[in-house]
This record gives structure tokens, sequence and C-alpha cells, in this order.
DNA sequence: CATGAATGAGACTTCATTCAT
DNA sequence: TATGAATGAAGTCTCATTCAT
């Protein structure tokens, strides 16, 4: 089982002086790439570094295992992601509807729509094999953007905008389309098939709104 | 021609069995479940042959590959799956909200509840190496629920319960959330997380369907 | 590696009613022609025992191991094959040209022209790995062989019909064309190759027989 | 993600040796007495690489499988043989029958008096589950050779030296008894046999070429 | 720092042989 | 006797990792 979707050259374009202290994120580059690719076990080590221009033992100067490399991969990228749109939340004015509709699209643009979305899959795909890692992705993307999407909800909900509605839950409704969507994206989406189903990421994106948002909001009075 | 294989010792530990029929079985459920803990390329064929209580060598009586075992284990927990819901979908009288909820309720007990649901997160986290797979995937499940949802959606709109929306795009958030769901479960889900997200799936169910169905509707005429 | 030239189907044609009597011979054809086909390595005993109309158990019943079946079929086959001839040139009268000539082409129609000519070439091949084979070969099929075209040449040197020349190397020369062509035939003989070189056996009988003979004879006395 | 392997002894027990210019030919030499040892199949890829001092991974840096292996060592030791006589030929003087002599024992001392020499019994055993490499035999060493020898035949027939005879039969005959020799050395010849029929290389080529020459040589006008 | 030749554990798969029925 | 399901040693090949230069 080898992989047989061809990977994007590496950039040959790239300058042959580098610096050393580019080195560790060409590295994390290169990696993600073939790990979204390829998943973990089907990358090889020589690969990332072929990649990223480097030999195979200068790879090994800078991360001490491919699963040390994993870790710094995840992490690389998922670190921050959150913490942006907490910011965001706190500062809104309009209506509760509307900062959704914001913050998910700041989100798709930002993230979604992005190379490193693909990091996801591999998370999801590998997280039993890295025990740490189920941890840190707890506590750095799913607690975090739990809250985020919980207190949106709250905020509807306390303002008479939005139904009652069990926070958890309604979050993960409200997340798991574009998610799933991303998910798709990088593992069918990459593989030559007839006769596929296809969705437009924007359409979902909206539609996805167009529903959920109409599902949260309280009746409008009747109108009299 | 070579070393002859010193005797083999005289009295194995564990008799031999004989169950030709319910091998494949066997082998099918101790594969599913080392697919969904490790991820195929993880798994060893002589795990699974171990799980399943016997050899290295009777996996391969039974299934050519490892590639084929795998195949073998999609077809047999997918294969009818949608099969079923279709005919639901022919002969139902009542409302469709009604009907998605009893499908929706249908499809996680008999499926997603199960542990054959796992198998999702595989084939997301491994379909690139497995192009085979990808057009079996699409063709035998992405494809027919596709259809599947997209009917029901379409009967609602015709009904004039729904409001028009886009198929694909809808059936896509009408399943995703659960699907989402199915992938974390399989994978976060199985790790000790501390201070984690904890959903009730039930509840996500409820909640999920409590949205999308009132996203669905066409607003209710104004009371008089 | 696997043999890729098709083999004979065995003939399905056969009574079902077999005595167990044939058994051993069927074994021993199947067998032979199995290893003249794909060599000794190559050839499973499970496609022996198919071959042969039995399971792979029976094939154990009446051999115990594949190295033994190995050595029958080559005894069965080589046995008997000089003894013949060596009766021939007791009683033959005319000239030793025309015996050799008588000789070889017996030899040629009883058994070069026969598929238990193929076993030669297993014999050559393997004989490395059956150290008992070798003593055999040599007892049983060289050594008699030597003698038997060394007696010829020394008749027709005692007669004055040829020259003097080294025994052992002469009678090699006398027959090494021939089983050259035999190792070729079931050799490189049963592959698709484009562009081969072509020989008629018949042609080659008689080619090499004109030449040789021609070389043995003194040379005629000056036409006075 | 599998248990790491233990940490590897900290002293190997023989240094590394760095010497990339000279391991493919030390893999060629110590695959080409296994090869011819013990045939294709029956020498195991690690013991070729023991033989020439490095370990299995090593052998697979520099030949991508046995079959390629096999390959290398059939060209390197054969690819320039049949050049060398066809130039002799080209240019060569004397009589026919003097080419002719001088063409066989070259190619004696050059390739059949030579480990070489052996391949050729590899490939009669073998090139049957060997499909690629029967028509590379036969395009490299086969039909060059028939054409050299051939040629050579031509050119005495053409001179007035040479009975007309049949060409590729002829060729057949002029060779055969020494590859044949060949087959015998590396196989019979290598095994401990008790009253073996002995034959002395050289007074086999000096037999075969007596008798041979001979025979095609037309007849001596009768002396006057 | 960087290299890349070398290593060797371990994966998949095959198949000779056994043995309960 | 005959069967054929089962076994497990062994073979080819891969690749994460090391280390002398």
């Amino acid at each position: 089982m080898k992989a047989l979707a061809p990977v994007a050259p590496p950039q040959p374009s790239a300058p042959r002086q580098r610096r050393k202290e580019a080195r560790p994120q060409e590295l994390l580059d290169a990696a993600l790439a073939l790990f979204v690719d390829k998943g973990f076990a089907a990358t090889r080590a020589e690969e990332v570094a072929q990649r990223a221009g480097v030999s195979k033992g200068t790879l090994y100067l800078y991360y001490p295992s491919k699963e040390e490399l994993f870790k710094a991969v995840v992490r690389s990228n998922l670190g921050t992601l959150i913490a942006e749109g907490i910011e965001l939340v706190g500062c809104f004015e309009g209506s509760t509807s509307e900062l959704l509709r914001e913050l998910m699209h700041t989100w798709w643009n930002r993230f979604g729509n992005t190379p490193a979305a693909g990091i996801h899959k591999v998370v999801i795909a590998e997280v039993r094999n890295f025990p740490e890692l189920a941890q840190f992705y707890s506590d750095e993307v799913i607690v975090p953007a739990d809250r985020l999407f919980g207190n949106c909800i709250r905020r509807g909900v306390e303002r008479g905008e939005f139904r009652p509605l069990p926070l958890h839950e309604a979050a993960h409704t409200l997340m798991a389309p574009l998610l799933f969507m991303l998910l798709c994206r990088h593992s069918f989406g990459c593989c030559a098939i007839e006769g596929r189903v296809e969705v437009d990421p924007t359409l979902v994106l909206e539609t996805h709104l167009d529903l959920v948002l109409r599902g949260l909001e309280v009746r409008p009075p009747p109108a009299m």
C-alpha cells in the first residue's frame, strides 16, 4: 500500500543558501504536506528531508524521531488556532447571528481553506497512536473551540436571540459540517473518483449557516 | 533444500479448531476492531490472526492480502447499510421531518452506535493510500447516502414542508454532525483526556435534529 | 518470481475411480511435469497433488517430503535409460558409424523427443542441492552412458574405422549437442521470446552426426 | 508507533566500511558465486549481503530486487563477451579453422574457465520462472553468439574451406559440447561422487575442435 | 552543522508439512 | 485411506535511525 497521489514537488527555486534558523520551519512545512498527503505511517523520513531540501541525517538533527516530528507539526499548526477567535467574540457588537457568520467566515478564510487545514485529518487518524497528542489537542483545540462557540450561543440566548439549547451539543452541530467537509476534502477530495458527490464549500458554509441560524433563532413573533 | 524446519512440537498448546464457516466472520470482527483501533497501516496481519484465535497463515487462507481483508471488512459492514434506508424512504407515509428523524435514529442504532462505526475514521484517514477503496467507498457509501438524504429533502420541498435548499449541501449538513461525532468517538473518544468536552451522543442527535429540522421547515404562516 | 509459463492442465477426463496402486505413478507423472516446468523450488506440493487429482495430504501419504518426491521422480525417469542402449551395442553387426547413427536415433525417439527428457534440465539445475542424487546420477546415467559411447568409439578404432581419440572426451562431444539441445528445449524453448534462434532438432541431429562421424573416421586412403 | 526498537548496541562488532565505489562489484561477485552454487531461487538475499560483508539493507541500496541483482550479474559477466569475439572475426586474416580455434580458446580462457561460466547453469535452470530474463539472455547472448559462429562457418564455406552445412545447426554443434561441459562442471562437477567420469576440459576442447573441424573441412582432393 | 552509507528489526506473504476427522 | 484446515518457519523487501566523515 504505497501512496499513489502525487505530492506537489518541493519548490526547487528556493535559494540554496538556507539559514539554519529557517530549517525547523521548512521541515515542519514539508512534514505537514506529506503527513496530510499520505498519513503518518506512510510518510518516510527521507521524503520529508528531501522535500525540505536537506539530507536524512539533518532531519534527525532537529527532531529526534518521526514521532516527535509529527507532534511538532501538530503543535505548530494548531497551537494558536483558537486564540484569535476568542478575541473576536469579546468585542463584537452586532447580533449573535452576525457574530457567528463573521466567525465562521473568518475561520474558513484563515484556516479551513488553507493547506494547514489538512492537519485535522491527520490528527483524527493518528491520535490513538499518540496519546500525548490527545491531551494537547483537547486542551488547545477542542476545549477552547467548544467554549468559543458555547459562549456565542449563550450570548445569543441571553440576548433573547436564540432558543435555549444544550451548549456543547449545539456547538458541535455548529462546527461539525465544516470540519467534516475539511476531512473529506483532504481524503476523498484528493482521489480520482468517478461520479463522486461534489459539494461547493462556500455553498456548504452558507447553507449550513442558513439552516442552523434559523434553527437557533427564536420564532419571530407572529406578524400581526 | 534448506535445512528442514525442526520437528514441530508434538502437542500444540491449543487444539486445532475446525470451524470453517465461522472463520471468515471471526477474522472480519478481529480486523474491524484492530483497524479501528490502530489504523490500517499500523495493524499487523498477525495481530488480526491472533485476535481471531488463529495463526498468521490461516488469515491468508481466507483473505489473500491485508488490503483485501480491509475491503472485506468494509463490504461486510457497510454493504447493506444504505439499501435499507432507501427502502424506508420509499414506503414512508408520514411527514418528512418524521421520516428524517426515523432515518437518523435507525442509522444511529444500527450503525453509528456500533463498532463498525469506526470504519469511517479508517477510511477518512487512509483512503489516499488506497485508491481502489476510494472509488468503492464513493460508489457504495457516499453517493447512495447523498442520494438518500437528498431525496428526503426534495420530498420535503415538494410537499411544501421544507424550504428549497441546495440538495447536496443540505444533505451534507444533515449528516456531517453525526459522522463527525463518530470520528471523534473513535479517535479522541478512546484516549484518556483530562477536562475533555463531553457530549452526549443522543443529545447531539436530538439537538442536531431539532436545529436542522427547524431550519429546514418553512416558516409557519403568521397566526391568522 | 512466480512461474508464468502455463502448465498443461491435468487430464480431467481421467476416470474418478483411481486404484491406489496407480497413485504413486500418477504422482510421479504430475511431479515430473511440474518440476520440468518450474524447477524444484518453484513447484508447490499442492500443485503436484492437484495435478494428480488428489489432495495435498495424500501426496504425503506416498512420499514423506518434497525432496523424496523429487528423488523418486529422478530415479523413476532415469533409472533404466541406459541399460537399453547397452544391449543394442552388444549385438550390432554393421559398421560403427551405422551403430552410432542407430543409437542416436533410437535415443532421440525413445527419450530425447519425449516429455521425460525434461528431467535432465531439472537434474542439472538441482543436483547441487541434492548430493545424494549426484552419486545416483553418476552411477546410473553418466558412467553407463560414457561407457556405452566409449565402447562404440573403441569398437570403431579397433575395427580400423575411426581414428584413435581420447575416449571420454570424444564420447562427450558425441552426446553433448543433443543433451544441450534438450536443455534448451526445456528452458528457453518454452519461453515466449522475440527473434530467437530456432534450430530444427532433427537437422541438429543429422548435422551433428554428419560432422562428428566424418571427424571420427580415418581419412580414406588416397585414391590410387 | 510500534514499540521502539531496542537501542542498538553501542559498538557494532565490525566497523562500518565506506567503500561506495567497490560495493557494487563486491555484491555482484558474491551474488554470482551464490547463484551458481545454489540457484537463483535458493539463494537468499541476506546470504549475498553477508558474503559481500554488508547487511541485508545495504544490498537493497544498490539493487532494488533480487531479480535486478541477477540481471546485473548477467550483464556484468556476459555483457561484453560476445562483442569481443565479433571484433576478432572481423579482422582475422588466417584460415577459418585457425579462426575457430582462436575463438574457442579465447572463449575458454576468458569465460569458460572462469566463475562466471556457472551463470549458464542458472539461466538454463530458472529461466522459465524468469520470463524477462529469457528475452534478455536471448538478445544479449544467444542470438549474438549464434550469429558469431554462423558467420565463421559461412566464411569458411565461402572461402572454399568448409563444406556447406545448415548454419544454425552447425553453430549449435560447435558450441554445445563446451557449454554442456560447463553445465556439468557447475552441477555434478561440484559434488562428491565416487567413480565419476572425469574429463579434462582442455582435452575436451582439443578433441572437440579436432573432430568438428575435420568434419567441417572439405575432403582434401585425392592425392594424385 | 551536514551528509548519506549502512544497519537491522520487522512487515507482509508463501508454502511444506501436520493431523483431527 | 483420504482430506484439507491449520500451522509457523522462512523469505523478500522497507525504512527509521545511526554515525564516521
